[in-house]
DNA sequence: CACTTTAGCTTACAACTGTTCGCTCATTCT
DNA sequence: AGAATGAGCGAACAGTTGTAAGCTAAAGTG
């Protein structure tokens, strides 16, 4: 097996530990680097073979979180063409990927208001695509100044943020609860914003 | 000096050193009992006189800002009383606590995702008072069914906390337009789901 | 083939952590 | 006055943590 390779492998194996242990009683703060390396099946100090510290593991699981969040929008964009219904589809894929991958949402969720200035920006970032690509469809689909599209996409990605956040505590059957709830409260939102529109313009 | 009163000084310099060691880049499950006793003038044995661990600490913390809270909930309604304006009053008020006991609510902020079920509870009962006292302002202005009432009054504290968690990491500078972004949105919420109401009732 | 590079290892250390035990001694109760 | 209570203390323990130093052995390089 080729080295580079090999370095690759064990680098993984490191990240996957990590993303492993994380859980809903243990915070990636709350993560030692002895116990990912013991997951990781390496001797502690060959973690600094890969990473300089902890800190660098963390803002790597954090672009990886963010990857498969812009994974999912590009899933999310194929089913609404099939589907229609651009914001029931947008909430429950969104709400599929946080019940199905809890530990990784659970990551952006807590380092958003973490205690690393570093982490928090990252997360911060990962947000903004969402809510970069959303402002341009609204611009597109309404007739909304740039401005107000922004901060309309804004509080939509939050509200739907905290819907996901919502469901990681509460028991399945009031998934669908949370989903029309959150349906509910953008549908408000995009008539607000809509009426306010018209009566600035008209 | 009674002893009572002796045991209840020293229990508030256990939880004031508490609140002093929390800060942007530590959070409370990062606190240790140690320190909290050092700065707190006991030895670190001492603390258990008064807590059976860091975590019931914890949720007197909680409490604590809960109760500060609710104290800024009165003052909010004291003002809107002289001033006129509901949601540009109430969200000032909120920023004027949150840069000025930012300690207090990172931890709210924090706890709310954080990584025991007791504390996330602690911390959602606390907001709920929040929910529950702007749902039942909304049923009487406005004429929306109560569920309905609720998913509003629970987006819009969503979105005034987190323009507060923004307020944190933003330069002062901003916080007029971090305000003044939340109150267009809050009155989009307000008309479209008086749109909404309308659209159904009529 | 000899030479360099480097991922991974073992050992070791110093700095913390939470918690138990037994003691002192001022306040409180009888 | 005498006994009981209980807040606070110091010493000690077992466990964990991050990280430094130096070695081994396999892969890559000329």
């Amino acid at each position: 097996m080729s080295r580079a390779e090999q370095k690759e492998r064990t680098r993984r194996a490191i990240i996957n530990a990590a993303f492993s242990q994380l859980s809903a009683d243990k915070s990636f703060a709350s993560l030692s680097l002895r116990e990912v390396a013991r997951e990781a099946g390496i001797a502690p100090t060959s973690f600094y073979r890969h990473f300089a510290d902890m800190d660098e593991l963390g803002l790597t699981l954090v672009d990886e979180a963010g990857l498969m969040l812009r994974q999912l929008m590009r899933q999310a964009r194929q089913r609404i063409e099939k589907n229609g219904s651009v914001i029931r589809t947008s909430i429950e894929t969104f709400m599929e990927f946080v019940t199905g991958n809890s530990n990784v949402f659970r990551l952006l969720l807590r380092e958003r208001s973490g205690t690393s200035a570093a982490f928090r920006g990252a997360v911060a970032r990962e947000i903004q695509h969402f809510v970069a690509e959303l402002a341009e469809y609204l611009r597109k689909e309404t007739t909304c100044p740039d401005e107000l599209a922004r901060a309309q996409a804004e509080a939509m990605v939050i509200l739907v943020f905290h819907a996901g956040a919502d469901a990681l505590d509460a028991p399945p059957e009031q998934y669908n609860y949370l989903t029309s709830r959150t349906i509910t409260q953008l549908r408000w939102l995009t008539h607000g914003a809509a009426g306010s529109g018209r009566k600035f313009k008209t």
